[in-house]
DNA sequence: CCTATGTCAGCACGACTGATATTC
DNA sequence: CGAATATCAGTCGTGCTGACATAG
């Protein structure tokens, strides 16, 4: 690391303003999730195993909806393997996720989606864009074509983390 | 409003985006504020305590430092008034603030800042900003310019919830 | 034997609700 | 008395580390 980089005015400033922005943000996430229905981390899982079994990303051949492993969730959501296998529990007992053994290697459990957690996921999803939708609604189309711009760029910046 | 809209669609792709953007940051901003002086929460409080003891906002000739309520801090944190009390009597024990009776109102609870509180939140300001900005050094300019760009926006809509 | 994977146990943090004082 | 202010007590959600069992 380079602690001798004094870094310049702007950047600071920049970088002042987007952690205001989104330590404000964390309590309009908070809000959102407080609609009962499922948690925030339970969600995140869940759509974690539903982007998965779209069968997105490996480009395999194989059949998509055979689960995700555990420390993949984990690595997805950003938490520790132990957190995830948590948020896992709690969806199994709560029956909407399901574990069972990975044929190729037994130390791995592959966690699938039961229908009842593809509802709830699709359910509880809709709900919070629609209560996002209706506040980005209230935008102009310049401001929304600004957050959108910028999307991307938060992604990157997310993405520097997981490194 | 109409809740029949269905609202279009391309508002609630913009939704959808942004509140994933926004699941992403949370982990970033708690690895952010995982560098051990300060805790998310605290660095909050300790900062809303600095922002009423600049005079910002009232405008009445009195001297700043007389402290902030417990109700006001957390409706500017937004979050119940007991949380704010768990935070404020952590940094009383942490000598970072103090608690002084209100002169006016007995049962009202003035906050201020201690001199030890104005230098950990300046320096846990500072850290926690040198670090965005080494990663926000990595973007483009135009990606700086464009998240530049959005910060209004997100603020507007955090501005929202408040309502 | 060493590594990888997952689970368990125990802890920390921060928010919440509900139940008190105390004062207006 | 009822309303407001703050605190206390207890609970919940979510993450972490460290210890462990099992399998590669």
């Amino acid at each position: 690391m380079n602690a001798s980089e004094p870094a310049d005015p702007g950047l600071l400033a920049l970088a002042q303003d987007f952690r205001e922005a989104l330590r404000h943000s964390i309590y309009l996430v908070r809000r959102l999730d407080a609609d009962g229905e499922l948690s925030a981390a339970q969600l995140s899982t869940l759509k974690m195993l539903v982007d998965a079994g779209s069968g997105a990303g490996a480009g395999d051949g194989i059949a998509p909806a055979q689960g995700v492993r555990v420390g993949e969730i984990a690595r997805n959501l950003g938490v520790k393997v132990p957190s995830a296998t948590e948020q896992i529990i709690k969806l199994e007992r709560a029956g909407l996720a399901r574990r069972e053994p990975d044929p190729d290697d037994s130390r791995a459990v592959r966690v699938r989606l039961t229908e009842a957690g593809r509802a709830a996921v699709e359910s509880a999803n809709e709900r919070r864009n629609a209560v996002m939708a209706g506040i980005l609604s209230s935008l102009s189309d310049d401001d929304r074509a600004a957050l959108a711009a910028a999307l991307p760029v938060i992604g990157r910046i997310n993405a520097t983390q997981q490194g």
